[in-house]
DNA sequence: GTACGTGCAAAGGTTTTGCATTACA
DNA sequence: TGTAATGCAAAACCTTTGCACGTAC
């Protein structure tokens, strides 16, 4: 058993060790089918629904983020300071934006809601994509 | 046959005609299951096919914005000027905030990207759901 | 030993596609 | 009349769920 915060506790199969090993200071923004075939290496026996089910659960405890930047499949993120994310429109290769902008809405704008988070989603087109002169 | 720029037209069928009624000025963010909901009152025979083709065709057209902000489903907005979004973490409704934040990621930090655009997504809790209590 | 995790299969939800029919132009 | 759009059904795809078995603790 493994402490996460208060009373949270993980036990600790070989699967969910090589999932969070794994993530762990992952750049790529990994979708649960990049997981997947990363563990399977390892793992030949694991199932789909075991990364799922550990994804959901390490987003549970806050170990990590759920990037909602691709229309097509989910992503995710195991660095869960607040960032922003850059993506190339051609490949769309995720990278991630450390910088605080320090976003302001004037009160006037907010229609009542109460701020508590905001994320940017910066589009352009990689390195290697204007390369090849795709864009 | 309408035309939208150079070169492109449509047939005005009355399902279209109607679903681009219905999105023309609606800042509700719809899905694809709202649109079909709100034409199939007209047109109780229309499929969901119909609305997904044509939503993917007014998109190439430039005239609507295909918004990936909810895990779940993608939303529509017809408001395709930039401009920003802030969702209530709690009832997940969508509202405009047309506000120029005028973004600059130094060089530095824009790994050799080439900028075209950018969205920000703030979260936080609409003044229903705060009286409501949910969060 | 017990609760939790795994793996398989099946189901769920959204979106896409193939194809015959219909209708705009 | 010719081409594009519609509507239906089926498929594709990602994700979740139910359940029996296995394993960490």
């Amino acid at each position: 058993m493994k402490k996460y915060g208060k009373d949270i506790t993980l036990k600790q199969t070989p699967q969910r060790l090589a999932i969070i090993n794994f993530l762990d200071g992952n750049k790529n923004h990994p979708t649960a089918e990049d997981v997947y075939r990363a563990i399977s290496r390892q793992f030949p026996t694991i199932s789909l629904a075991t990364v799922y089910n550990n994804l959901e659960t390490l987003k549970q405890l806050g170990i990590l983020r759920e990037l909602t930047i691709d229309p097509d499949k989910k992503h995710f993120d195991t660095d869960i300071k607040p960032h922003h994310h850059l993506i190339c429109k051609v490949c769309r290769r995720i990278v991630d934006i450390d910088i605080d902008f320090n976003l302001n809405i004037p009160d006037g704008c907010k229609c009542g809601f109460e701020i508590t988070g905001s994320h940017i989603e910066f589009y352009g087109v990689c390195p290697a994509c204007r390369r090849k002169g795709i864009n």
